[in-house]
DNA sequence: TACAGGTGATGCATTTTTTGCATCATTTAT
DNA sequence: ATAAATGATGCAAAAAATGCATCACCTGTA
């Protein structure tokens, strides 16, 4: 696309905060990259970046236009699916956003099912916990968003949700594999790991071992999905996960892999609430748009009575 | 804006409907013109216009990419305005589109009260009956619409509306200038000029003589205020305004000019609704938006117990 | 305090892109 | 049939973008 060229490498400079490594990212010499901005700056009739010792940053006038280089850019991509679209083939591009939760069987459960039909389109997916998902649909760079527990900013548009009660997950030779539903007071003095805090799990569990005043013997902190559960099957200890994080089945009651999945008692631990969603006011593309369909249709598949529209 | 031109281009050639003639509009050759649609489209990856005999014509993916184009178009103006107002100076265009009815005496005094504020400011005025008007918001011709009476698209965003009674206009001799109010049945075997029938005002006038079983002696018909105005100055004839359409104090009987202004019985012809707004979901320039708010200011003032927002 | 290593800006030659002219192949209206 | 439109294309000229070498400046460090 030649005429998003000179936003393009705006966006880039932002983003780098310096003109010679934003040249070297776009293969070009920070004398072109240097000359193009100076340009634009020269129509636009004020600068756009203050220029420092160490680079150069965005000033007030410059925030608002790399905004609308962004949202330019965003309101591009969806034509092209469009277009792509109504050419017959889907084309496409899909940046998802999520916690950990289901970065381990949902969405590639789904991204799988999409392309066994869809095969021209691509996606980027992004780890990133609430506060910063919400971030990222607002720098559009990135279409949807899957977030568990608390939405903060009112420019998050919830397009469903489905409840999620928190699971502890063990090898099947655990003692307290044979419960089939666990109260927290189980829980005291049997080792566990526990998600970060900026985990929604984390959040809820907080909640409820604070009201019971209970305190478990944390025996490690992680962020990582992969490593608990990994980890669960070398020695006895517990670790927490939302179904949506579970593999299929394990919800009900069956072992996968030597784990096995049991609930945590609602009095004790509330449910959460996992949102799928998107920057509020967007015309999405049809790609993403589809892509969230499915979302949903898997969600109404996994969680029938647990799913809101 | 360099990175706008081929962009600007394909807008033209879309309104020309023929390369030639853009180009000569654009001051280019029309080899230039047609090397840059045929880039463009090659960037796209499918042909934006098909080529008749005539010229040319968008086709679905040219219609869909054209309108982003004005959609980007009106952005860039939006955030052009929005840099000009911090760097002090208000700048901006505002493009509006009304009914004959404000054209007299309303815009005209508005916008001399804005750009005594901001003379940096350019306006663009439009006069289109209803659809029409409705349609320039949609196609991003226009920032703001006055409309009188219906309002059709669901895209129309009414941000204030002021009641408006239907008043008669006469020379002050005229026979029925001597009533307050003057009521359907006076007016028969009374010449008068009626507006054209897609005007509001016409509108409202049929709904009461088809209620009453009037018919009146319509001399001329007209889509002119100015006309109307000059014509009642020679003749003993009656003509059709409403409040927003006349001068200021005539609302309360004193004579402007020879004329006179009466209010029609509101049993007999109902009152109208003046609509202000712009396209659903858009964000206007800040130099249009403040142009609405003093719109609405000086609706304020002069209809003060009219005026909804 | 001097200096090394980083930054963005600028003059000039080179390369790439855009433009205009002349012309072609078609289609439409007379 | 013919004249007058239309958009497309080869080729040379004009314009714009790029890369190189270098400048002026700032900052952290020895």
């Amino acid at each position: 696309m030649r005429f998003m060229t000179s936003l393009r490498f705006i966006d880039a400079v932002a983003r780098e905060k310096s003109i010679r490594k934003a040249a070297e990212k776009l293969a070009i010499t920070s004398t072109a990259l240097n000359r193009r901005i100076l340009q634009v700056e020269d129509e636009i009739g004020q600068p756009l970046f203050e220029r420092l010792a160490s680079g150069v940053r965005l000033n007030t006038a410059g925030e608002i236009f790399v905004q609308h280089i962004r949202a330019q850019q965003a309101d591009l991509a969806r034509v092209q699916s469009q277009l792509a679209d109504l050419s017959g083939v889907r084309r496409g591009h899909v940046r998802v956003t999520s916690g950990s939760e289901t970065l381990r069987h949902f969405l590639p459960d789904v991204i799988a099912r999409y392309r066994a039909e869809h095969n021209a389109v691509t996606f980027d997916i992004s780890r990133q916990h609430g506060e910063a998902a919400e971030a990222a649909l607002g720098s559009l760079e990135a279409d949807l968003a899957l977030i568990f527990e608390p939405i903060r900013s009112s420019d998050f548009q919830t397009i469903a949700t489905a409840r999620q009660a928190v699971y502890c997950c063990m090898a099947e030779t655990h003692d307290l594999a044979g419960l089939d539903v666990i109260r927290l007071h189980h829980l005291i003095d049997i080792p566990v790991i526990m998600p970060t805090s900026q985990s929604g799990v984390r959040q809820l569990l907080n909640v409820g071992l604070m009201r019971r005043e209970i305190n478990l013997a944390m025996m490690l902190e992680t962020d990582s999905e992969e490593f608990t559960q990994n980890y669960l099957q070398n020695e006895k200890v517990v670790g927490f996960q939302i179904p949506i994080g579970l593999a299929k089945y394990m919800t009900e009651g069956r072992s996968v892999n030597g784990l096995i999945a049991r609930p945590l008692d609602t009095q004790d631990i509330p449910q959460g609430t996992m949102h799928i969603g998107h920057l509020r006011g967007r015309v999405l593309p049809v790609a993403a748009a589809k892509f969230m369909d499915l979302i949903i249709t898997e969600l109404r598949e996994r969680f029938p009575k647990d799913l809101d529209q």
